[in-house]
DNA sequence: GACCAGATGTACT
DNA sequence: GTACATCTGGTCT
């Protein structure tokens, strides 16, 4: 099966243009759950044929590597599909799940610690609002595939990460989703959100 | 809110 | 070979 790879025409923008700057390395190499929580507001970008389409970050989860039993490098597995997990933080980590869905993660920490944060949503355009609602359709929209995993997100040319340095938004937290084989883990409040973007699945903060 | 089908790559026996 | 997955959209209550 060949996903598409071309972003959605809706998202056309750029962040460059706002004045917003290109995260740098030492913004992924710190604790992952810091990072999922600073990702909130901040514009995942992507450059296709001299355009630049992007959209603002409403919700992420961490996956807190080998300790974790809801990530994939669980207990330190290590196979080609996970291996982009292990690398320094800032690149992509993009898997195909459930037969017909595409998710991407961004690697934090240092190379060998594989932790990742999970997109789940992003802010939509004003004429779809549910565009980017979940990881799936975040990638879908965004043309980003299993291609992607591993790409580097620092100086990348083609997919990259503006931070906003505004107004915090309202943080809502609370636990991952679809996670409930994960044992105690599943509880973890690990997920973080835009307590005002309408593009969030699930707005409460209890289990 | 609860439940469910759908489609197939990945991990593991 | 077999079980299951960092999901989505639909139906029913």
């Amino acid at each position: 099966m060949i996903a598409k790879r071309t972003p959605d025409p809706r998202l056309v923008f750029d962040p460059a243009g706002l004045g917003l700057s290109e995260a740098e390395r030492s913004f992924y190499r710190r604790a992952t759950a810091a990072v999922a929580r600073d990702l909130i507001g901040a514009y995942l970008a992507r450059r296709w044929r001299g355009r630049w389409y992007a959209a603002r970050i409403v919700e992420t989860e961490a996956y807190l590597g080998a300790g974790d039993a809801a990530a994939h490098s669980f207990r330190g597995r290590r196979t080609a599909r996970v291996e982009p997990m292990y690398a320094e933080g800032g690149h992509l980590y993009v898997y195909f799940v459930y037969g017909m869905h595409t998710c991407a993660n961004i690697v934090t920490a240092r190379a060998g610690r594989p932790e990742a944060v999970l997109l789940r949503a992003a802010e939509g355009p004003p004429d779809a609002p549910r565009l980017l609602s979940g990881p799936g359709k975040l990638c879908a929209a965004f043309g980003i595939t299993v291609a992607d995993s591993g790409r580097d997100l620092v100086g990348g040319h083609r997919i990259a990460l503006f931070r906003w340095r505004g107004r915090r938004p309202r943080l809502g937290v609370g636990p991952r989703i679809g996670v409930d084989y994960a044992g105690e883990a599943a509880a973890w409040p690990l997920r973080f959100f835009d307590l005002d973007s309408a593009a969030v699945s699930r707005r409460s903060s209890a289990p």
